[in-house]
DNA sequence: CTAATATAGTCCGATATCGAACTATGTTGG
DNA sequence: CCAACATAGTTCGATATCGGACTATATTAG
């Protein structure tokens, strides 16, 4: 791997930092005051993959530590925006659930964000976002394959 | 824009974030203990872009707000990897310079970095990041100019 | 069966992030 | 010139993130 090759692979990484830090913060002015994008991202793949499944599982398929998840599902809770029941297959752990309440939270949510999607959808079209996603799952699945832990 | 785009966008955005957690995550086990991707990101720009600009120069290359900024380069200051002195051309604004220490530690970081760049290169081949990378900028330069603040 | 080990989740302490308010300096309009 | 406004940076307080240590439960080896 040349010096050229390299610069391009840190071009890559500073891009997606950057594309992630601006949407997150243009996600996050539009949700409710004292809600976060991580919040909203546990409520939504509740819905959108399955609810039901433990910490655990949520924090693998965030890629954050458990003590982040603990923390995220501690306000959510709070809000009762889900709850947490005992796992009936297994003492130390708990399942999570997603409540009516959520739901209403997560589907405002989504609106809102749709309608910011909607003038970024003029200039950057979706065929756009078709050529580049599989590769940029390629690299997420690379990532996730060799992380050491 | 329909159900199955407004989808699209999502994974993007999901996609995005999940390897920016995973890149950074496996950035910052490989600096020295206590240091963070912020950090190194700072000097990296110092050298690659220009040293000598202002605190608000570096928040904005970066989209963090001026008081992260203000902490991370206190930090910086803290190890002697950068100076700050008075803007000579501006009495509210400072310049940041990066030291000799800080660039041996940018060099050294950037060498770890590179080894663990060299497998991931197999995988995702530079060309494959060439493919992407005009869509990327293209969606972080919309994303830059829509924010409002 | 039991001891050793592994795993799920939490608690704790340190640090990062960030918005709001503040201070100091600069700029602009009359 | 100076009053109003704008800008650069810091301070402060609240919350998020995260590694390490801990507890409780489960699994595995002998």
């Amino acid at each position: 791997m040349d010096e050229q090759d390299l610069a391009l692979y840190f071009e890559l990484f500073n891009e997606v930092g950057i594309i992630e830090q601006l949407s997150r913060t243009s996600f996050e002015v539009q949700l409710p005051h004292g809600f976060l994008q991580s919040h909203f991202s546990v409520l939504n793949h509740l819905i959108r993959v399955r609810d039901g499944g433990t910490p655990l599982q949520l924090a693998n398929a965030f890629q954050v530590p458990k003590t982040t998840m603990t923390h995220t599902l501690s306000v959510l809770e709070k809000h009762s925006l889900i709850v947490m029941r005992a796992n009936p297959k297994d003492g130390r752990s708990k399942c999570v659930w997603i409540t009516d309440q959520g739901k209403v939270f997560r589907d405002e949510s989504i609106a809102k964000l749709s309608n910011s999607l909607i003038p970024l959808s003029k200039q950057i079209e979706s065929k756009k976002v078709t050529a580049i996603l599989p590769i940029l799952k390629e690299l997420r699945i690379y990532l996730d394959d060799h992380r050491d832990n």
